[in-house]
DNA sequence: GTAACATATGGGGTGACACCCCGTTTAGCA
DNA sequence: TGCTAAACGGGGTGTCACCCCATATGTTAC
């Protein structure tokens, strides 16, 4: 989680303030999900809001910046089951993890699903695509995927299982019940 | 569009304010989507914010009020498709109708998720899962529908979709084509 | 018609928020 | 050690949800 410099070297005070308002947001974002007070991760981290403000210019940008090292873990599982499994498993085993991902962290589904649409900060979102896209292919070659569907349709699906399933109680298992369904359909085999 | 009275009669200019937050309302949420602001419904109408929290103590109770009238549409297409259509159809019809009705009025889906785990205002919720129910039920005799499938878990689903696709550039016909590929399954037949 | 009363109103207060300006502080370097 | 660009953050602005209570208004009984 500790995040690297941005892009000119920063001043070392910046990049501690910008490591604890990241680590302050994590947690803000954790326990209210993506529309935490911007205020609050501010003064939990010990910084004007001002500073906030110009470390992260939108709160778009904030939840990428909390989000990545979550999205890079899923790239990288990514990576591990194009290798190792059978095409349609893979996949399918791969979008589970990111109903699971999305849906154990508060707010990631709709940063994804708005940073899809928006002109600023669709890094996370691209990261995901083109890892999802590999493993599509895969399973398309195998014919194990209904013909014409692309990734950002699975992707889609997947978030919005997950934001609708949000604010469930039990979220995690409601999300993956409902992915099976879409999976397998809803009429019968 | 023309609301009733409440429950002990309203008096005139009471009723005459309410019908006029709802109806400023209704043009708000359809420009804004869910989260409109309150006080400019309530400068539309002409009336005092004060007003506005007493007519509608919270949000999705304001909500409710402006889709009622969306959903009892939905509702009676339900009882016309379980009189006339094919089983499996009829089922497959009504949630495209779900969809296509959550997706051009904005914030409607929102409303439905929310209202389905408040304590409050679940009235909206309540109609369509009746609704459909019938619907479901039909087609569970067919045979047409994956045994243990729930209408909440179709109605989720629908919301979820239209949700996710809800600020997509042409929204209705993306809404429709995940919706298809839920239906059908990502595996092919 | 009018008096009396319950009902309804809305200006304005409170506290939280996003976002930004600009005078002050400080890190980094010669 | 002193200079300068970089970074900071207190405090301002405008918006919002929500509520209190003094005032106004419709309703009803006479």
């Amino acid at each position: 989680m500790t995040e690297g410099r941005k892009r000119g070297p920063l001043r070392a005070d910046a990049q501690r303030n910008y490591d604890q308002i990241l680590a302050a947001a994590e947690a803000a974002v954790a326990r209210d999900g993506a529309d935490a007070s911007l205020e609050e991760i501010a003064r939990q981290a010990g910084v004007g809001s001002a500073t906030l403000h110009r470390h992260f210019p939108s709160r778009q940008i904030l939840l990428e910046a909390v989000f990545s090292a979550k999205v890079e873990t899923l790239c990288r599982q990514a990576k591990d089951l194009a290798a190792d499994a059978e095409p349609s498993d893979a996949l399918i085993t791969w979008l589970r993890a990111v109903v699971a991902h999305a849906t154990s962290n508060r707010g990631l589904a709709t940063a994804l699903l708005r940073g899809a649409h928006e002109s600023f900060g669709t890094t996370c979102h691209a990261m995901i695509t083109d890892a999802g896209r590999e493993l599509l292919e895969r399973a398309h070659e195998a014919e194990a995927i209904r013909p014409g569907v692309e990734i950002v349709d699975l992707l889609t699906l997947a978030n919005a299982i997950a934001l609708a399933t949000e604010q469930e109680p039990n979220a995690g298992a409601r999300a993956e019940q409902l992915l099976d369904l879409a999976i397998y359909g809803v009429r019968p085999t």
